[in-house]
DNA sequence: GGACTAACCTAGTCTCCGTTAGGTTTACCG
DNA sequence: CGGTAAACCTAACGGAGACTAGGTTAGTCC
């Protein structure tokens, strides 16, 4: 009853460009909150400023659209260690630099990287595409972070399981405070930093310098 | 066409609580397997040899049977750590005969920790349940472990926080470590102890001793 | 200012899945 | 044996949500 066709909402018109960034950013605050499977293609439209439809003139499905996500912020994330860990000072300093560079991105992002680590959908595509992405964050990352930091040895020998279990318990520390931060944000950065510089090199300096643990 | 009612299955009669400790562990492997939202009525009931609806006589929804799951695979996992940490030994032996139990825990039962680990559903009601009985496990397990491990000190002087922070190195090692294993089965469960104490007691050993990182 | 592209919409379809209503059969108990 | 409780079934509902068909309007370019 009433007005028939559109009460005036005097929609603005975008570029195709700045709407797919809308929907991006609003894609990544939904996945985040509610999950792959929770996250609505309706809640991401009317976040970002449309209807459902749209959203599907600028990805194929909603698995696309989340596997791009996928990509897109592990990339930034990769870059972080890329770009604060190399140099010439001593890997301890670089090793606070970086993880300080990534908690900085955490504090500055709280959505991208809680959509990469707070999800293991059951989705076997989704699920798929975010193991895939971790083995090319691992590859690219290890030979980086390995080596220098006497990661190699805390898990044995250097074969090639050792160093995959070393890097396990890096990717798990830094994703744990992570996750715990984001509930108990009034901690300052530089705690965090030091907690996980604590747990992760104070110690494996030790197990560094040839002390292991026996039965 | 043909035969109208039932190609005759025979169906194996159980009593309730038989029936209802099948429909459990069908649902485990199935929410472990699956996770949350695409674990399926339907298919946990095949698994249990039944149909759906027998399910509704057994649990009133599939929150509730998923919420029963947790507390009892919380309590199990609580269970370990109560029966094999205290004691009379030197702590270093305790921590490592609790940490070899709860692998071994791990590799008997493939399905109800995955089914705590796996997981950070989108569902609020789950979410709540979750965590509801991860903070109700914390509460029972720091004391046990804090202390005598000097765990207290990673993260700090013995504030609350710095405890929180020093359980959450502890949790996500461990279940870091676990998730790897289940992909790398072929690992044996000492190499799996030895890293693990390696990653927290030797390392903690020496930031309990005063040592901290500085900037 | 007319025409054309593409950004956007309305209105639906279709499938999956949790859940329920209500009948049927098995086991047990007297 | 019968009667009864409860274990189990068939059949269907209802809601949610991914996705689509096809029209409408806003910018843009000659």
């Amino acid at each position: 009853m009433g007005t028939k066709k559109r009460a005036g909402p005097r929609r603005r018109r975008l570029t195709a460009e700045a709407r797919r960034e809308l929907i991006e950013r609003a894609a990544t605050e939904v996945f985040a909150e509610h999950g792959y499977h929770r996250a609505s293609i309706d809640e991401i439209a009317r976040r970002s400023g449309v209807t459902p439809p749209v959203v599907y003139d600028h990805f194929s499905s909603k698995k696309d659209l989340h596997k791009r996500l996928l990509e897109r912020h592990y990339a930034e994330l990769g870059e972080i260690w890329r770009r604060y860990f190399p140099g010439e000072d001593p890997p301890e300093q670089r090793l606070a630099g970086a993880i300080d560079a990534w908690f900085a991105y955490v504090q500055n992002h709280p959505y991208a990287w809680r959509m990469l680590f707070r999800e293991t959908s059951g989705e076997p595509d989704v699920q798929a595409a975010h193991r895939e992405v971790q083995v090319r964050s691992r590859a690219a990352l290890l030979p980086l972070v390995a080596g220098e930091t006497g990661s190699e040895n805390i898990a044995g020998s250097g074969d090639a399981a050792g160093l995959e279990m070393a890097w396990e318990v890096f990717r798990a520390v830094l994703q744990g405070l992570a996750l715990w931060w984001y509930e108990n944000q009034h901690i300052p950065r530089d705690r965090m930093v030091s907690t996980a510089m604590n747990a992760l090199w104070v110690g494996f300096e030790r197990v560094r310098s040839g002390e292991r643990w026996e039965a």
